[in-house]
DNA sequence: GTTTGACCTGGAGCGCGCTCCAGCATTCAG
DNA sequence: CTGAATGCTGGAGCGCGCTCCAGGTCAAAC
């Protein structure tokens, strides 16, 4: 049988606020989730899945613009499938590049980091009164 | 002698733009500028060197209230040579989690791309019409 | 039956980090 | 001397990605 998970459970199994959830929703980002009785929504796992993906989409800094064409190549099926790879792959290669910055940058504070441990060295501590 | 430079040389050399630029000067991120007797900014080497020194701050992503507590530390003089030590620490601690983070669900990512190049190469080619 | 808490909707608001603008002064090439 | 380019200030505006709120409905415990 297939699992479904209040809002509550959703939250915190997917690290989104209940908010973003919603709001998420509303741009089309996760496709109208199915509801119970009473309008309250009820997430399945192949939402849990999809939020997933969408989590590591924004983690690595995709603009929501970028993910509502994916989220629209997703549910438009599987003739999407090479278009969408292509969308992953331009991604990855954001993401490669982003982390190179990084490290370039991190370095050099670094360095930084070795010149004022070097500085402390030198004049150890200063006593306030002689 | 000492270099000085145009505003319109600063935005080349530095990467910020010139309103980022002035906004930085007003928020206290960087010291107020010399002027020439016109009243027009004339950087220095020195302003270049802490320009450089923020965009590797602000591209590894510290927000810029952190920014203004370094360069005020800064501008307090050597006694504040521990403090910004540790603030840099720290930061590059939280930068080094970032890249962990990073590469986690860059990993993903590429998992999926496998995924859908699998997919591509069991289902070639979908002639539209049979 | 009532209370408590989770959930609903639509829309307003916000924090961050710039970016743009009007209106004016300065500089420099020709 | 004139015109174009560059620069100045103060303050408004903006794009992004949520986040919050009012005013209700629904569900479950007592």
């Amino acid at each position: 049988m297939t699992e479904t998970y209040s809002p509550s459970q959703t939250v915190e199994m997917s690290g989104f606020s209940l908010d973003t959830l919603r709001y998420y929703e509303k741009i089309g980002l996760i496709e109208p989730v199915r509801r119970a009785a009473g309008g309250h929504r009820r997430y399945s796992d192949d939402d849990l899945g999809w939020l997933d993906m969408l989590r590591c989409l924004r983690g690595t800094g995709m603009p929501i613009a970028r993910m509502q064409s994916f989220a629209e190549l997703a549910r438009a099926g599987d003739e999407t499938v090479a278009q969408r790879l292509a969308l992953l792959e331009e991604h990855d290669a954001a993401v490669e590049a982003e982390m190179e910055r990084l490290i370039e940058q991190r370095d050099k504070i670094r360095e930084k980091i070795v010149y004022y441990r070097s500085y402390l060295d030198r004049e150890p501590v200063v006593c306030e009164a002689r």
